[in-house]
DNA sequence: GTTGGGGTGTTAATTTATTAGCAATTCAAT
DNA sequence: ATTGAATTGCTAATAAATTAACACCCCAAC
């Protein structure tokens, strides 16, 4: 389980690919999955930079973390890349995903996912207010949080979209960790902590809006694509 | 307006921060208010460093971008340096904001950002529907898309939280820029394109999500804390 | 005052990430 | 077959970001 933070080099299957190389990937995978979409057989690097916003040669060195996939001369070919890209994310079968809180914000993200994203599955949201519990969002069942260790079990989710009020959101936190998630995505303003081995992305609107403005108070010309 | 690609260090002021220092800046921002608050006076590097998950180096380097500000021996004076950082970032007074689309997203953000944000005002919403229009959402105002450009110069409202579904949200970016906004905070899963000058921040939650599954996936142990 | 513990500010070393460049390979055209 | 245009996959060069190290300053205690 634990392992020191001093081995550079000690995974035996691939040598430590980059944070930032990941967070590209989902992109590369939505991109690739409208060229497949739209009937599109090969696509170049030169392509995707246009579409992704990433550099051609960032694509290639990225994809060539993994392997390599394309044909010299030619390109790649959309739909095998999109299949390698899921097997390299982890998504070869829907990842099953709960929300907890079935407020506005839960509502509107059960509904973005449910209706946009073909990996991840929202088999049930929780919360404690009776006024919503029995509701059904968009096929999703809204249940008591006392059910949420059988529902983990059972789907063997993965991860949890909290969408609770910043006052709740640790005991939220500390609840789907207890109840066995792994990976936790935070959408209150507060920074939640979670014991190792357990994955936490704060996504604090305030925050980033905040540093988008620090870039717009200063007039220089950035890129408009990607802050 | 327009500055060459290749021109590294002609900012006359401070000598180009970095990306990643900007984007830790209103963490430390919201730590030290929430300090201010419970009445400290002092604090130190270390301190800021476990109420923030970035190391007390980290922080001490990226505060010596911008001045010097604590007292050797000593720390930082929890207010002085939070008063400064309101100058870093340029939110001396309130940056006025306003939401494209009044439903359940739109409405979540309201709440969230108008309980929790000191910082940013959120002067009004827009939308195309009728059945809100004219309604009140936590004191924000639901006003029909053609008064945006009005309201924009009025306020001078520089940034535009979009959460609108992606069929509409190009044509909500494009109408936005219209009417003088320079700063775009995208919801849609859907990457928007601007001219350049305009900031855009696509904030894609199942792409987010997806690169977090990678670590999922692999059981290695990665930290609890920041993926 | 002088001494010591504590903590910043800053420079240097190291690691991580991006960009560039090009040899190697494919395919289509002739 | 041969040629040439196209495009990948590497390897090398550069840039960005993090970590480490420590000189220097402050304050409190004696």
């Amino acid at each position: 389980m634990s392992k020191n933070k001093k081995l550079p080099g000690n995974d035996p299957d691939h040598k430590r690919i980059p944070r930032s190389v990941i967070r590209r990937l989902p992109v590369y995978l939505r991109t690739l999955d409208n060229l497949v979409k739209n009937d599109v057989e090969v696509v170049t690097s030169m392509e995707l930079s246009e579409r992704t916003g990433f550099t051609a040669e960032q694509i290639r060195k990225d994809l060539g973390h993994f392997g390599t996939f394309g044909t010299r001369g030619t390109g790649y070919h959309a739909e095998a890349l999109r299949n390698e890209l899921l097997k390299i994310i982890g998504l070869y079968e829907k990842t099953a995903v709960i929300v907890v809180g079935a407020g506005h914000l839960g509502t509107a993200l059960l509904r973005y996912n449910v209706n946009r994203n073909p990996y991840t599955n929202v088999v049930a949201a929780f919360d404690t207010s009776p006024d919503v519990m029995g509701q059904r969002i968009l096929d999703v069942e809204v249940l008591p949080v006392s059910r949420m260790p059988e529902v983990v079990r059972k789907h063997n989710v993965k991860a949890a979209i909290l969408a609770v009020p910043s006052e709740n959101v640790q005991a939220a936190a500390d609840q789907v960790v207890k109840s066995g998630v792994e990976v936790i995505f935070n959408f209150a303003p507060i920074w939640v902590q979670a014991p190792p081995g357990v994955f936490v992305h704060n996504a604090d609107l305030s925050i980033e809006l905040q540093s988008l403005i620090y870039y717009a108070t200063r007039e220089e010309a950035f890129r408009s694509k990607g802050v």
